[in-house]
DNA sequence: CATGAATGAGGTTTCATTCAT
DNA sequence: TATGAATGAAACCTCATTCAT
């Protein structure tokens, strides 16, 4: 059912030839430009195909929809997060907890300042498209890689169960949203950080103690 | 600035007739009502005032474009969720850190709880019509409502600071948010609300120590 | 199930005002002229609107889209064919068989050419809109006023079955519009219809024979 | 003038190549085939060329618009039925009257009921593409086919004059449309049929007295 | 005060056609 | 010759907002 409900998202062709894939990249680049300089119910799809520099029948033809296309921006920029965090979960294999969290909030922390522009314009479009749903893909992804990193640690015991990661992750997203929506600065970012490492280490910690 | 660019959404007039009070309070019901059924992008004032039992006219009697009408209904919200954790601040004052703690945390979940579909609801249209500042607002009156509720607590020492309060704030929000979108049981809320309550007790006991 | 398919092209609201009812008359009146001077493919809503004096968002407060716009003139076009027929039918109650056929197939021929030019604009829309379906219904009570005309036929033994009707029906149908696209003139439209006239007359007495 | 209108419609280029001739029948048959299963208004170029295997340059390649292509399909079916008929015709020399119009009433019954579905489809484009010029010229060859046929019967006494052949041929085509947009079935056909034997031997009988 | 018909700018989407490869 | 990516004019339709009644 969820699967079906996203397919009107998906994109209508994968491009094949090198000119589309510059074609489609370029589109993907104007709908975030276009999101952070006009908002999000100022996008459309002419004003996307234009900044491109391509018609929008082009833009048509790789995806069938508008929503499609933020779908895509929304997802491919998840898969970014996600891929970030699956790569700092497994470099920090077999260390122990305390370090293991701080890694992963760094890491996380990281990756959404990189493209913080990006985050907090996404933000706007994530409920027209199904955003929860991607999201919760993403999560499941994360979930499994924090799992498999936690299991190495020398000294998680026990075991912090899928609710705790669950709520643990769901507090880091909101302190960044928070945070990215201020606008804070780099400074306050960094402080944000730290106190984001702690509540996570004291978090797990005392939810290892509580079961 | 902020308050010349959130000028456009205020309210037009004060109802002061019991009609008025019943018609707007119909308004806003109504919006709602549609916003549930038929989402953010589907919102249309026609569609409001039809299900608000008045005629377009009417609502713009009251509220000089849709914007403002959407405006006004998440600051009402948001001014519910606000008023009930003053409330739970001022009830938990002279109480230890941690009965503090939870209290707040199960006022804010039972609140939010309370009418988890407009929260969900409210989410959508936030970008549109400048939520984040809106919540800016909100959350010093929450801050300040902590501030002096830990100042009564005998033993918090040092206080919290500013940030630290902001953090868990925001780590609360982002949880209950994450809670809400993957429409959670009632039994699923209850757990997570005691997770909320140890990762603020255990945050803020943290915090105190590294200060 | 038809009933559903064409549920589609109904009107959207009915006018009660009398402005709304002059709007709803110019705006189909619209229609039809813009499908004399432009035809079928170039007939669109905006043209139409111009056409009726009228702004496009009006034209869509009372037709849900162009094909229900279409839908309501062609079905106006088949009720006023239809109507006529039926009052011919009844007018020549009591009549011997062949004056009954004159005078039905005058009718038909006159109130084909009163609107010759909308008769043949229609044929032009008439697939677009589920035509068949709407002539379908013009035909039976069509079928139905002949029925009860041919009963009261002093010499009408046996009377003729339904198919028989149907044949004549539709043979009528096809001369005539044969003769509508061909851009006859008047003196050989009068002359078609004696031959019309002669060819039920030959066709009904030879069905009665026959069977 | 009618000459000039129609040559925007004529095929780019003959097909000398057997390799040609193939694909020109494909992309022919594709056409029928997307008319029936998404309909005149759904029948776009891209799809009778994905349809037929072919790019869509290919299918410009041998028509150079959309609307020659559909000429040509509509003038291909019309050719069949009137090359049907004129042999009817032929073969049917030297027969008494009411044997020649038997023969050709179910010559044509048949070729039409042969490929039904086209008929059906083709009348949604007839509009479109100038079908009535079309049909002229085939109405112009079946009513030399017949005018010869019926001069060699011996009993056509006063051979029927032209405006009375044209008036049975709409007949038979009106009561043929008329059937196939019915949807009838195989048995219907059959008496169908054989009503219009009767109609067409009635009405030129009755047409030889009148004159 | 309430009504709801009218407005029309502007958004999304389609599709016949071309042309560089 | 065949391909299919690109084009962009133009179609359909929506909906926030106004204003005469």
């Amino acid at each position: 059912m969820a699967t079906n409900a996203l397919s009107a998202f998906e994109p209508r062709k994968t491009p094949v030839q090198a000119r589309s894939a510059v074609t489609v990249e370029a589109i993907c680049e104007a709908a975030i430009q276009v999101l952070l300089s006009h908002g999000a119910d100022k996008l459309t799809t002419t004003r996307v195909a234009e900044r491109a520099g391509v018609s929008v029948g082009t833009l048509y033809q790789y995806y069938p929809n508008k929503e499609s296309l933020l779908a895509a921006v929304f997802e491919d920029h998840l898969n970014r997060v996600t891929m970030a965090m699956e790569a700092a979960c497994k470099k920090a294999h077999g260390q122990p907890l305390a370090d293991m969290l701080r890694d992963i909030v760094v890491a996380f922390v990281d990756i959404k300042m990189e493209r913080a522009d990006i985050s907090v314009a996404l933000y706007q479009v994530s409920s027209d498209i199904g955003g929860p749903a991607i999201v919760k893909k993403s999560i499941q992804r994360m979930r499994k890689a924090a799992d498999a990193m936690l299991q190495t640690a020398p000294d998680a015991d026990p075991l912090p169960d899928r609710l705790t990661i669950d709520v643990m992750f769901a507090a880091m997203a909101g302190v960044m949203k928070t945070m990215l929506e201020s606008g804070a600065s780099a400074a306050m970012v960094r402080n944000m950080r730290d106190q984001l490492v702690l509540l996570c280490q004291s978090y797990m910690a005392a939810a290892a103690l509580g079961s």
